[in-house]
DNA sequence: CGCTGAGTTGACAGATATCAAGCGTAGTGG
DNA sequence: CCACTACGCTTGATATCTGTCAACTCAGCG
């Protein structure tokens, strides 16, 4: 429900485009199994061939961003390339006429992003944390489709995986009460191992309240009280607003009523 | 918000496979833009070539459905293939386990639809009016896709429709008040020329109220309600509950205030 | 003619948005 | 080094909207 951040600094600014490529082992594509394996293992990752990852070492731009909050598009924008993520939290926005924000998607390493229509960005991307970035001009990426349909192929795996994603987010939106959508989005975050602490139960949220208020579709004292709540329950414990200790079992017992799952195999 | 109705009947059921196969001509594909042009006319479609549509009427199996309400598939059913929807309106719906139920998307002519992961289908898809659906094993997709490396292009295109318009669906749901959210949704419905009779501009809506309610995230009820109040401002008449006239510029004007727009061009 | 189901309307309780204020931490400048 | 400030977060009070329960209308159908 916030307003966008002043612009203090755009990515042209502050990135350091490094001067050489970006190795071909750096790059993987991340695939998450939203519905099914809500289970405890972060085992998604899409491996690239060696031909697929020297391929995007060759088209892709390294694009180091050292600061959050930082734009990296604006809706409206030409839209010349696509972005996969390599390290770092980046969040897709979209703001309403009428001033309202909504948080389309966080995106995490080995995800792409830059979603476009008729040639310009449709939503706002920013830096949630440092960030590193291969810039990949869409008119090299098509081209390299040609040469290499098995990559065409991983890219189309993976916006199927971001369709179902968007969809179970869908679904958790439309949970009656703020809480049990606020602890199914933590039980999401638990599944990325750059914030979870498995050892501890300790996961670190890197993005401010209102991301998630705006995420889930609430308003940052909802999500605040619905923290409470949590930890009222004995679900949560926090530590500081951005580190919490979490009851896995407890959580995922929460959410296991309104859970979206299709019946286990 | 309703369960799902009983399953009078299954597709094997009542389904009537052609004997002969789909004429090439049948396959289109929708591809909406969603973000950038709300305007009036239904410019959407993505023309396939000849090589294309050859392919797909080779592996396509005919599938007629003459009722609406039948289901196509279930969450958990092994998903051997996915559908093209050639003719008719489809409902793909999910239920949680508190048994609510989400309307994920409606599915128009050109779409394709059977979204799954790990070989099981997520959703539940049942027919809303009569229907014909190509059923595409995904192998032979999958190898159609190596020979014809366009096909899978469209096919790429195809599926970032599809993310794009459930990002909007996303955005549209958010809104503050459910007739905004309502009158957005009727807006939707007049870009699909089966739907709106531009020349009077009639529009007949063949989904229940239920749909719509459990589509945009709210009670039978509150979307009543909605229909009240869009029609006591002005901007809809009720004909019957199905046949409804709308004020294009008027309602237009009203989702302008929340509209989820990048800046025209 | 009664039945059934979809759609509608009313009444009420409950949850959330909004407005407003207080709190804590981190960064800034003296 | 220590205030001071700014910002994110939290909490409280209140109005508003929505979900729920219930009743009613209407059309289609046996």
């Amino acid at each position: 429900m916030d307003n966008a951040s002043p612009n203090l600094s755009t990515v042209s600014e502050v990135a350091l485009p490094a001067s050489s490529a970006i190795p071909p082992d750096a790059f993987r594509m991340r695939v998450a199994d939203s519905w099914t394996t809500r289970g405890p293992g972060p085992q998604d990752g899409l491996l690239l061939s060696e031909a697929d990852r020297n391929s995007l070492s060759r088209i892709g731009i390294p694009l180091r961003i050292p600061t959050a909050g930082v734009p990296i598009y604006h809706a409206g924008d030409k839209a010349r390339d696509v972005f996969l993520l390599l390290e770092g939290i980046v969040r897709v926005t979209h703001l309403t006429a009428d001033g309202r924000r909504q948080v389309i998607a966080f995106h995490w390493p080995g995800d792409l992003f830059g979603m476009q229509e008729q040639g310009l960005y449709i939503h706002d991307a920013q830096t949630i944390t440092a960030c590193l970035v291969a810039r990949l001009s869409v008119r090299d990426l098509k081209a390299t489709f040609l040469e290499h349909p098995a990559l065409q192929s991983h890219v189309l795996i993976k916006i199927l995986s971001d369709l179902r994603e968007t969809q179970h987010n869908t679904v958790t939106r439309s949970l009656p009460d703020a809480t049990i959508a606020l602890a199914t989005f933590l039980l999401a975050c638990t599944q990325h191992h750059e914030l979870f602490d498995a050892s501890q139960d300790l996961l670190t949220l890197p993005m401010p309240r209102s991301d998630i208020a705006d995420y889930i579709g609430a308003a940052v004292e909802t999500i605040s009280r619905a923290f409470r709540a949590l930890e009222h329950e004995g679900l949560i414990r926090r530590i500081t607003p951005k580190t919490i200790k979490v009851d896995l079992e407890r959580i995922r017992s929460r959410c296991a009523a309104t859970a979206p799952l299709s019946p286990p195999p």
